[in-house]
DNA sequence: ATGCGTGCAAATGGTTTGCAGTCCA
DNA sequence: TGGACTGCAAACCATTTGCACGCAT
């Protein structure tokens, strides 16, 4: 017994259908708590006999981004990754060059400093993303 | 007369040369202002005689990135783009999903904050990247 | 001289898309 | 029932790479 309201509420909205393909990356990635990308995502649907196409993993991850329930995060490498927005707090990230770790933290002055920009010029914000690029700790040590 | 300094002494750091190619884009990175991605510097180059191939221009931004002087910024589509770091102050992006356009700012809010979590988790930054994306003045009123 | 850098073109690989069949609403 | 979805595979397209030649050092 799942909790698919909300996905179905969201494909309401669209008029879009709640199909067993979407069921399974709605869980999926309710189940992921850190990053993943659509390969991740597909091996995982596959190993659990999810057996989803990568097509319609890509165009629901569309679906799933714009209807603000993941969003796109860090792009080090060539290809995307996501994140889950519903459910967690709303974080930054410090991104190590070297050992590609995430570290996430929560900055109530960057969250007023954004604020105040937005409301400078008027901007409506639907989203950020705050990512620094560096070494982590345990990297600097490492030469 | 061209200030090729700070471009010799970069690629005299790694052990490269200091080819025309590289000096011709570096001079276009210089012209540029505004956010720029791999095509247009090729087209621009060419429209001025510097017929640089794009192996090349992808092979030069990528030393250029790793040597501080440009940075990745905007993902909206699926391409790269970059804007130069040298001689630009520390700013961050609100980004219209609608048109594309981006507005840029200035928060030392945001930059403290960053700061203090750099310095909570040890990590040692070498950029950074703020983006928030939603709909400009212009857009909102749109519809 | 010599080996790094370039142009060119072919290869890559994540993502998108067209199509025919399937299946929610 | 009928249009929305899916799987599949081909198409896309920005970026990377291999190679032989050319030039900076």
């Amino acid at each position: 017994m799942k909790q698919y309201n909300l996905l179905k509420q969201v494909l309401k909205e669209k008029n879009l259908k709640c199909t067993p393909e979407r069921k399974a990356i709605f869980r999926e990635v309710e189940a992921l708590d850190s990053h993943f990308d659509a390969d991740e995502l597909f091996l995982n649907l596959h190993k659990k006999n999810s057996k989803v196409s990568k097509g319609s993993i890509y165009r629901t991850l569309r679906i799933f981004e714009e209807a603000g329930i993941i969003r796109a995060v860090v792009f080090t490498e060539r290809h995307m990754h996501y994140e889950r927005v519903i459910g967690k707090t709303h974080h930054s990230h410090l991104i190590c060059k070297r050992c590609n770790r995430i570290i996430e933290f929560l900055s109530s002055k960057i969250a007023s400093g954004l604020k105040e920009a937005c409301k400078e010029h008027g901007f409506k914000e639907y989203g950020h993303k705050i990512e620094s690029i560096g070494l982590c700790k345990r990297c600097q040590k490492k030469k």
